[in-house]
DNA sequence: CCAAAGTTAGAACGATTGTTCAAACTTTTC
DNA sequence: GAAAAGTTTGAACAATCGTTCTAACTTTGG
C-alpha cells in the first residue's frame, strides 16, 4: 500500500501551468486557453498537459480552485478587518483579481463542469457577505429593511465586476468617476460607522 | 446608376440569420456560433451565411447593432417616463435582453471588431444615463455629491447584468432577496419623488 | 424573352481543437 | 543494478472552424 510519490519538479509544473493558464485568460481570454497554448508557453509538449490535467475542464476548474480558495479566505479577513466595506471593495475592484473571474464565469456558461464550482464558490462567498452585512448596515447607519444585506452584496459585486470589465476593455463609461464616487461614498460611510461605534 | 435592389427573400433572410444568432448565443454561447451552426438552424448551406454576412465579426456587429438600436430608444424612454428609475431598472434586468448583451460583451473581449462597436453603444447609453441622473438624483431626495450619477449608472447596470447572470447560470447568490430589495428600493424612491414633485 | 444581376449549392482549403496511443526516457525503490 | 513507477515525446485521430471558389440556379430589367 505504499504509493510512490510524485516527484518534487511535478508538483512546480503543475502550478506553472495553472499560472500560464491564467496569463492566458488574463492576456487573450479564456477562449484562447488550449493544450498547444499552455504547452507552449511552460515549453513542454502539448500532450504533456493532459497527463497533468486530464481534460481542459479539468484545467479551469483548478484555475478557479486555487484562486478562490485564496480569495475566500481574503473576502472573510476583509469582513472581519476594521473598514470592512472599504476592505471588501479593494477586494472586488482588485483588476487582476476580477478580470480572472470574469473569464472563469464567462467559460463556465457553456463548460458544465467549470458552471458546478462556480456556483458552489459563487454561493459561498455571497452567503458569507450577506450574513457579515447583517450585522455591519446598522453599524454603517444603513437600515437593513430599507436595503437589503442581498442587494448590497450584489451590487457590489456587480459593480466592481462592471468596473473592472469596461476599464479592461477600454470602454468609456466614466468609470474613473463612478470609483471616485465610490471611493468618496466608502469613507463617508466608515467615517459615520467610527462614529457610531466610538460613541456607543 | 439604376442600382439593381435585392430581392424580397434576402432582407428577410438577413433578419432570420440574426434572429437565429441570437437563439445561439442565449441557448449555447456565443462560442457556438459558426457559420455552420446559423446556417443549420435557419436551414441554409454554411457558405451562404457569408453572402450575407462576409465574416462572422460581422454577424456579430449586426446582431450588436440591431439590438442596441432598439435598447438606446428604450432606454430613453424609460429615462423620460413617469417613473424613470423604476423603469430603467425594468429594462435593465430584462433576462433576455442583458443575457444577450452579455455574450456579446464577452464575444468583444477577443474580437476587436465587435470591441469597438460595444464600447460605442455603451458609451452612448451611460452618458445619456449619467445626463438624466444629474437632475434626476435631486428629485430622489439623493444628493449626486454623496452618491455620483455615474456611481448610480454602473451600479444599476452591474446589479442587474450580475443578476441576470446568476440566475441564469443557476447560480444560489440570494438573487430573489437582491431583486425584492431593489423593488422594495425603487418603489421608496419613487414614493419619495412623487411627494416632492407634487409639494413643489 | 434574354441578358444581367442576385442567390444558392457543393466541394474543398488550411488551420486549430481535444484527445489518444505507443514508445521512449528518467527517477525511484528495493 | 534491475524492476517498477513516474514522466515525456512524437505521431496521429476525428471534429470543427472560417473562408474561398466555381458552377449552377432564379429572379429581375428592358
Amino acid at each position: 500500500m505504499s504509493e510512490r510519490r510524485a516527484r518534487a519538479s511535478t508538483v512546480d509544473k503543475r502550478n506553472r501551468l495553472l499560472d500560464a493558464t491564467e496569463e492566458i485568460m488574463l492576456r487573450d481570454g479564456y477562449a484562447a486557453v488550449s493544450s498547444r497554448s499552455v504547452a507552449a508557453r511552460v515549453g513542454i509538449n502539448p500532450p504533456l498537459v493532459h497527463y497533468y490535467f486530464a481534460t481542459i475542464d479539468d484545467l479551469f476548474v483548478a484555475v478557479l480552485r486555487r484562486r478562490s480558495l485564496r480569495n475566500v479566505a481574503r473576502m472573510a479577513e476583509a469582513l472581519a478587518a476594521a473598514e470592512p466595506l472599504t476592505q471588501w471593495w479593494r477586494l472586488a475592484s482588485d483588476p487582476r483579481g476580477s478580470a480572472l473571474f470574469i473569464e472563469l464565469i464567462a467559460a463556465a456558461n457553456h463548460r458544465p463542469a467549470l458552471r458546478a464550482e462556480v456556483g458552489e464558490v459563487a454561493r459561498e462567498v455571497r452567503e458569507m457577505q450577506i450574513e457579515r452585512l447583517r450585522s455591519l448596515l446598522p453599524e454603517y447607519g444603513i437600515d437593513p429593511e430599507a436595503i437589503a444585506p442581498a442587494l448590497v452584496a450584489a451590487a457590489m459585486q456587480g459593480l466592481a465586476f462592471g468596473l473592472v470589465q469596461d476599464q479592461g476593455a477600454g470602454y468609456d463609461t466614466a468609470t474613473a468617476d463612478a470609483a471616485a464616487g465610490m471611493n468618496r461614498l466608502l469613507s463617508r460611510l466608515e467615517q459615520r460607522r467610527a462614529a457610531a461605534v466610538s460613541g456607543s
